[in-house]
DNA sequence: CGTGTTATTGACCAACATCAAACTTAGTGG
DNA sequence: CCACTAAGTTTGATGTTGGTCAATAACACG
């Protein structure tokens, strides 16, 4: 357990994250930053959390790229979300004890793990911190309802082009984008595993987008070419990530 | 607005929901059933908050069914969810001010409209109250996520098996099932926008599921026939609801 | 009883899955 | 620095679930 006496940047990113999608006085800030937590490294492909654990503590993603996932009944395999630095993925374990889906690292990962107790308490005391907290848990479900409604309606086409859109946004509010380019560190079969295609039929999929110059990529880096066409071919429409300032960046 | 002296059955349906996910002390019940709140009622098939709006207040479910959905680029319809009564559809709005989606009844239904400030000001005084609704929408998008999985991931059949034992866990919960048979006021076209499917092959589904005997349903009736099997055909399990008590009734 | 909505059926079709093999790339150890 | 390996990507051939279109039958309601 850290005391954090030095100014403890692991959680400056949780702050960045909150400000992103809310007000935050500088008091909740403070309060934040004095929020006592333990660091720890996964390794690419490994599970953080995992479905039926009741966890004590909550993760800030540090570093790298984490999922979540289900395991359905026939060994298929469900991806819900991608994760960045600054996220929550646990968030809800707060007050869902038991995890009804997994959290794994999609890259080494780094991890802050902030105590429930401590949460609790620092909700108890800041209004304004269970306000933008109760706030992300809310994004997170628009986030969810956006991808079944791609899932449920959309092309293969739309549903990458979206997923594309969706993580440029988020990086971008995050400051991690240069210009268009950002990492993707996300294999064929894990884009397929969360919009629900065959890793065949993705692999088709950016091929068209690649000769259509919306986006060009090099290894786990993506370039967005065309934005404008990008967003169009993916159906996408920012908003359903509440975001403060949609423009920065 | 309602000055509730004599008790309004209205907020009881709320509370008793809100004992299906949560601990509620008694003085927090006091606290609910002095909620102010107006009374409304929709036609069938009308929307009751629309994609885009800011509501003001929220809405409990006294009476009917209704759903939340979304209108995508080319006209198409993704039903995210279905709401009886006891349910807060549009609970998120408190703190995600702009509607991402809509809410819609299917049936002619009866909503009390709490507004914004009372429910600020209730969870202000009564944290048990705020852990309760924010629980209730962590458990919205726990939904999400078990949909999200099998629009992604199951077949048609399994998909339409898991919807049924959703409704019905949830109505059992509530207490508006009589041993195995209950209302889902949905017709098939609903159920396919609810599901990524067609009206055609929910219809032929369906067919499937009454000839082997795992549900009947007469008109807007359904029978469960067979529950062991319906949840396998589902690959349905429970605990993505996270109900206090499952086993009720 | 008529009229509009919902359910059902049949014929045909397409998007995407599956299977299997080959090719690339990024790491790893010698 | 290079061979070796495993993971990931790409390609081709073929199959199937579930979509589309269009017509008919059942209802529900005034």
């Amino acid at each position: 357990m850290t005391a954090p006496d030095n100014p403890p940047q692991e959680l400056r990113l949780l702050i960045a994250k909150l400000r992103s999608i809310a007000e935050l006085p500088d008091s909740a800030e403070q309060a934040l930053l004095a929020l006592p937590f333990r660091l720890k490294t996964f390794a690419e492909n490994t599970d953080i959390v995992r479905q039926g654990d009741r966890p004590g503590e909550c993760a800030v993603l540090v570093e790298g790229f984490a999922c979540r996932y289900k395991l359905l009944g026939e060994g298929q395999r469900q991806i819900m979300s991608f994760h960045i630095p600054g996220d929550m993925p646990d968030l809800q374990s707060l007050h869902l004890p038991v995890m009804d889906h997994s959290l794994m690292a999609l890259t080494r990962t780094k991890l802050a793990f902030v105590p429930h107790l401590a949460l609790n308490e620092i909700t108890r005391t800041y209004p304004e911190i269970t306000v933008a907290f109760w706030r992300d848990t809310l994004i997170d479900a628009a986030v969810f309802r956006e991808w079944l409604a791609g899932v449920g309606r959309r092309t293969a086409h739309q549903r990458i082009a979206h997923v594309i859109c969706e993580v440029y946004v988020r990086m971008r509010a995050m400051r991690l984008t240069e210009n268009g380019s950002f990492q993707l560190p996300v294999t064929q079969a894990e884009l397929g595993d969360s919009l629900g295609l065959s890793t065949v039929h993705v692999n088709r999929v950016l091929q068209d987008l690649r000769r259509d110059r919306l986006i060009s990529s090099k290894g786990r880096f993506v370039v967005i070419e065309n934005w404008e066409l990008l967003q169009a071919a993916g159906d996408f429409d920012v908003s359903y990530l509440h975001l403060k300032d949609v423009k920065a960046a």
